[in-house]
DNA sequence: CAAATGTCAGTGGTACTGAGATGA
DNA sequence: CTCATCTCAGTATCACTGACATTT
């Protein structure tokens, strides 16, 4: 719970009005976000040891658990999980000693693998997820309405940096 | 800009809500959060890389261009930046060694070290920030009403995972 | 005395670059 | 042939733990 006496970021802000540097709501939008994100991550990180998972081999356990078969390929998870393929070599290869995925051949493409959940790192991955469920992921005082408006926000905010295309899928004719 | 054909948030959503897991707009929020702290900062880890200067290394410069004096004690950067008192030294260490920062004693305790800007690191530091705004911080396509809206919101969330204390700063009496 | 400040040495983990083997 | 997929070796950076000297 370590926690500032006062919001850093508001007085981030009246400095940087004070030295008139101009776009401070972009910058507060931006501040905002690296600090949520280094809080959520401190506060969910603690539970993530508990399992002995860091952040990448969570988000790589769940990128499988919620795809039909629980395999998706390797290239799919560096997009999925915005890192380099090494990256994800490298996260597969600590997983699969562990026992909690495995690497497959894909069904297609003999060039490429899936990679799969075992038995294990399915149970895992469900444990995982439900701890972090039961602490609402960290994220506490906002309504049902306010949650739905930062995420449609923060869409904005991806899709206006460059993280994907499509503003919405255009209809088929 | 690299880029996805579509919001692959929206499919997790999807996926998580099929698979009857509870609290999928609290997941919402923290993944937005994350994939969007991940697009900003490759967006603008591109104009940093031109300054020879890591996030981490821009953070403390900016942290010490907006303080009387420009200084600042490591303790309090160590708060402000959330990271572990070591990796502050190790991050002082580096920009001194370029002669951006240097230290100095605490006025008034001689434990203490405050970290302050050069007039090289205090050019640059403008220098970095400029280019960062002519940039917009990389948040485009949303109003200013959005923009601030988005402030509000992430102001709650990171006071609910407890970044901060003072919900508000109680008028004295 | 206990608590706070900062450093040092060492560790573990992430994510990258560049080069290369294999196959579409 | 070109391009995509994945791996390997090497590198940089970061953030931490634990131990320590100094000062409050």
């Amino acid at each position: 719970m370590s926690g500032l006496p006062s919001d850093p970021v508001e007085g981030f802000v009246e400095d940087w009005r004070a030295a008139g540097w101009g776009e401070e709501l972009p910058m507060a939008v931006v501040a905002s976000i690296m600090r949520a994100e280094r809080t959520l991550l401190n506060r969910n990180e603690a539970t993530l040891r508990s399992f002995d998972l860091t952040f990448p081999h969570y988000k790589l356990l769940v990128a499988l658990l919620f795809r039909p078969g629980n395999a998706v390929p390797m290239s799919i998870l560096s997009e999925l999980m915005m890192v380099h393929p090494t990256s994800v070599t490298n996260t597969v290869d600590r997983l699969e000693r562990r026992g909690l995925v495995r690497r497959a051949p894909h069904p297609r493409d003999r060039r490429a693998l899936v990679v799969e959940l075992t038995d294990d790192g399915r149970d895992t991955a469900r444990r995982v997820v439900k701890a972090l469920v039961d602490d609402g992921f960290g994220v506490q005082g906002l309504t049902d309405a306010e949650l739905r408006s930062l995420v449609a926000l923060l869409r904005k905010v991806r899709l206006g940096a460059g993280e994907f295309t499509d503003p919405e899928p255009a209809p088929g004719p």
